[in-house]
DNA sequence: GGTGCAAGAATGATCGATCATTTCGGTTGA
DNA sequence: TCAACCGAAATGATCGATCATTCTTGCACC
């Protein structure tokens, strides 16, 4: 515990600010084109307004925000639009990073994967009873797996890419699970992935992992649908 | 006139250092692992500590300098690990941009592509007699091009990535130029490229893209390697 | 001679005040 | 009725001072 307030003690507020603000934005807790009011974030941080400025840079740098000069920052909105392109992108940055680590990852690639995999599904998928209970540490680990897959195809860059899209993935997914959807079989295609993958077989492998990125799209994107169309919709009645 | 220097008037301080760093970094006029110390810039550009504060804290989120909690900031670092690791992304992506706009992009792509080399191809590549001096304007009309053979993809998200990892390749080049490298044959290479894609050649397209980042950093790298090697030789003497 | 250590200097981080721009309501005049 | 136009209020951007941390350096001690 010493070692941890220690360590969280060395970062600067700015720091902390941005981790928190980003994982309420991907969470969900902050919503798409919410205005992101320095004044009120600084006032509920119980903090001066420079960190909050900082925190809110790097989020725009990011793309979890948007920002536009001499008028703030506001929660960088969701579209179908979007979420295919991202989609798509994600497809194929995954697919040169899995064939890759196919072809050139060593034992300890594989060893990854499994360890990714096994670590996962021994983590409760959610903390309580409910299914909108969501749980940290399953989503580090699923982050872990995905990350684990494509870990052997020798590009940093590449890996950081993925490492990005899946957090923009991560606010669909949220934003869906608040809309109420569930995804259910989830175990089995990882497992089915992870197979593949350490059994070498590549187009096996990718195959399944696109599909497994289409089908979370696809559940997400009626919701998003509607969310556009009704945020559309209010604008124009006001 | 009038309206450019209205556009630049609405731009925020930190906007304006932040193009302005984020330029002279990638032309090499600071060099990699300088210090980048927050007074001194805000006493360069005779503006306050903020605005500097804010224009490193994007060009820390873009990776091109490296943020350290309570160390301030240095230009982010280079070395032949990297520049291999990046030339690997580069040619993955951009294999899969310029496919995709081969298998979908329509008219427009292609007539894309097309005017982009041509305005290229008329700009001249230096600005001065000399082989040292570096002509904007083509380096623009050079970026655009690249850009324009993977904007049919379909995909902003991949766009967007492309151009990251331009961008630092263009660090890498630049710091071969100031070393006295020359790329000689650029434009016959670009031709090729050019004439590949528009005529949906797409294995020979994407062999001589890639040759082509191939080629750029297989010459940088000696004098990258040169570099590193005097830089850490430095460190050990003093 | 080398090793720690302790001011103090340098630098980064944060704060609150102030300046600039945008937004919003109310007013006026066609 | 409506659009254009004014302040005034809200909010973003910037500044310079101050606090906190890291780095330097000179000195004592082994």
């Amino acid at each position: 515990m010493t070692t941890n307030d220690e360590a969280l003690q060395k970062q600067t507020l700015a720091t902390s600010i941005h981790a928190q603000l980003r994982s309420e934005i991907l969470v969900g807790s902050i919503l798409p084109e919410t205005k992101l009011n320095i004044r009120d974030l600084g006032e509920r941080f119980s903090v001066g307004l420079s960190p909050v400025r900082e925190a809110l840079s790097r989020l725009a740098a990011e793309r979890l925000v948007h920002q536009s000069d001499n008028r703030g920052f506001t929660v960088m909105p969701v579209s179908v639009p979007e979420l295919l392109d991202l989609t798509k992108a994600r497809c194929w940055l995954n697919e040169v990073g899995l064939r890759q680590s196919i072809a050139h990852g060593g034992m300890d690639w594989e060893e990854g994967v499994l360890v990714a995999f096994h670590r996962m599904s021994r983590t409760p998928r959610r903390s309580g009873a409910s299914s909108g209970d969501r749980n940290p540490a399953w989503e580090e680990a699923h982050r872990a797996f995905h990350q684990s897959l494509i870990a052997g195809c020798g590009s940093n860059w590449l890996i950081e890419m993925c490492e990005r899209l899946f957090e923009a993935s991560e606010r669909y997914r949220h934003l869906g699970r608040l809309a109420g959807l569930v995804r259910a079989p989830l175990e089995d295609e990882h497992r089915d992935i992870m197979q593949a993958a350490i059994d070498r077989k590549a187009d096996e492998a990718v195959e399944l992992l696109n599909a497994h990125f289409q089908r979370t799209a696809a559940l997400v994107q009626k919701v998003v649908g509607q969310a556009a169309a009704f945020s559309s919709k209010t604008k124009e009645t006001e």
